[in-house]
DNA sequence: TAAAATCCCATGCGATCCCATAGATGCCCG
DNA sequence: CGGGCATCTATGGGATCGCATGGGATTTTA
């Protein structure tokens, strides 16, 4: 696996350390990340979000090419900068693969003692676990409208709405050896 | 033969395990998919039905392919970004082919005590036995009224149409809690 | 030296692995 | 042609491992 996938929920534990999923943690390491050594994650606020973006060297890269896409000097260029660059955080990963959040991080995210960790490929975000109940519902509701993309990348191109039991007639004799 | 084809019914026990049709199995492996390695199938909430889809690493392909049209940092894109990755569940298939469906799965897909698996091609769904039963029975509903469309095609094919889930009620026996 | 950050160890719960059982199927050999 | 054996799948249960979490102990910083 390379890519941050799926969502968890950890705690916040009275020292304000909350660990990183298990399975992000295997992510990092691919992504150069050496636990135990000096190296560590990059974390900012999301820009258009009340939540935390976080990710390994790839995270890193791919925000330096955005930025050198754009022309020195332009306003754009610099907004950008100060947006990204200026809030990012490289936060180091415990033994126990442990972080802890400064508190301005936390306090854009309005985190409290819960995080909800969601992968998005490349990267992860980092959110309060109510705020991220509602986020989620508001995507859901929006990529209804993507559905017919959707129905045609995954396959069942024929029809929009999924009638799983229009291909029981496939005569089953698919799976042998 | 490398897709999913037919249904099949199988229990979840107290542990929350499900076994994997064998018939699929053979495919996911096919698809990429190593028993006992690390990698693990992919699982999501469908988008308008009240079940599940996965698939293997072809399905995964599939939503990788429709993010990356979309243009980084965009809102649409984070917004499918949340639903799909953040949705989406890498589960893995024990030693004896069983895997555990995850309580926000279930409860989307309303899973108490069995699992009907419903082959779609490159991908499956994974309802609730019952709620499966209503729905193919309309689906064969609106299937005859598309029939003579399908003409010759539709007869051999029908033909196999036969009742695969019907199977566990007989082989069951002591389908209880 | 006091406060805060970091490291190290203990623990409980859940997830994973491994083995045992049983029903069903298919094959071989009589 | 039929009986019995080997195999495979589904399922249950026990044992084990890893992860998340909490609590000190130790080091660092102001």
């Amino acid at each position: 696996m390379d890519r941050f996938v799926s969502t968890f929920t950890n705690k916040i534990d009275a020292k304000g350390r909350v660990s990183i999923p298990a399975a992000f943690r295997v992510v990092l390491e691919r992504d150069g990340y050496k636990v135990g050594g000096s190296a560590g994650i990059y974390c900012y606020p999301s820009l258009d979000a009340p939540a935390l973006d976080a990710g390994g060297e790839r995270l890193a890269q791919k925000i330096d090419g955005l930025l050198a896409g754009l022309p020195d000097y332009s306003d754009e260029r610099d907004e950008l900068s100060v947006a990204l660059y200026g809030d990012v955080q490289v936060l180091s990963i415990d033994g126990d693969g442990r972080i802890v959040l400064p508190e301005s991080l936390r306090a854009h995210a309005g985190l409290r003692d819960a995080v909800t960790f969601v992968g998005l490929g490349e990267k992860f975000q980092m959110w309060e676990p109510g705020r991220f109940g509602e986020r989620r519902q508001r995507a859901r509701e929006k990529v209804q409208g993507h559905r017919k993309l959707l129905g045609s990348a995954a396959g069942s191109g024929s029809r929009s709405g999924d009638d799983p039991a229009s291909s029981l007639g496939g005569g089953g004799q698919g799976a042998r050896e």
